[in-house]
DNA sequence: TTAAGTGCAAATTATTTGCAGTAAG
DNA sequence: CTTACTGCAAATAATTTGCACTTAA
């Protein structure tokens, strides 16, 4: 079922030095078995976890995304007050937000063009740049 | 003694259309009463009127934050997980979040030059764009 | 065997809300 | 007067944690 091209759930983890426990292969499966790119939370990963079949604790949902993220292979992006997403694409890229709906999405990175980007200040190196584009549906005439 | 030039807590309000009361007339005189730009958070703030001797409930604080963000008054700003902070300084302009304290500071809004921004998909328009450059300790050698 | 990973339920943190009382227009 | 604002305490939402049990190495 898997096509040859793809990383395996299980190569996945191994790049990162992470035990291949039985709930990591079934999440890190849901999200990158298709090789597509997105955008879960914690609640909507152990929700599609649940929907496959794979019974995971939303607690230890809540802890395999922050491992993941720390071992480099998601990229943690806080828009709102209160919720955090995990975004599959790692590479430095923006997003947009939907203030009505509370979505995320990607913007096409290569539209997005930072000529020029503040120094850090001394003693101090930037760890990493979020630019959250804010939408929001156009009001009807 | 206050700066004849600078706009009171009192014009601040009116120019938002915001009743003065007693509570709103103290927090704004914290947030902009020496004409300096500051970012505070609710529990921030409540501290602050508190060693100004200004009773004012958590939850007032809370909502009164709010409010002066949807007038316009102030800006929101949502780094981490939990926190928002909310700027004086409504401009559009970046911040250094640091990641070890959790401290917001504004980074020189003119050193950072947007070139290309992608556009907001048909049918929905850009509100805000929120750029957040996260600064962590350098390590040392 | 043994340190790491997991699941549950309870704890925490930031924020919001219901509702009775108080004050601004 | 009358509607908005305030304060408290309880409610909520997202996330974390303590601890006994399970599993990968």
């Amino acid at each position: 079922m898997d096509h040859p091209t793809l990383p395996s759930a299980a190569d996945w983890l191994a790049k990162a030095g992470l035990r291949p426990t039985r709930q990591r292969l079934a999440l890190a499966h849901l999200l990158i078995g298709d090789g597509k790119h997105r955008h879960v939370t914690a609640e909507s990963l152990f929700e599609a976890a649940r929907r496959a079949g794979d019974p995971v604790s939303l607690a230890t949902v809540y802890n395999t995304l922050k491992v993941f993220s720390e071992a480099g292979l998601l990229r943690e992006i806080t828009v709102n007050g209160a919720k955090s997403y995990f975004d599959t694409d790692t590479s430095n890229h923006p997003h947009f937000f939907w203030e009505e709906t509370g979505d995320l999405s990607d913007a096409p990175g290569d539209e997005l063009e930072i000529a020029r980007l503040p120094e850090a200040p001394a003693g101090a190196e930037i760890s990493k740049v979020d630019v959250v584009i804010r939408v929001r549906q156009k009001a009807p005439a």
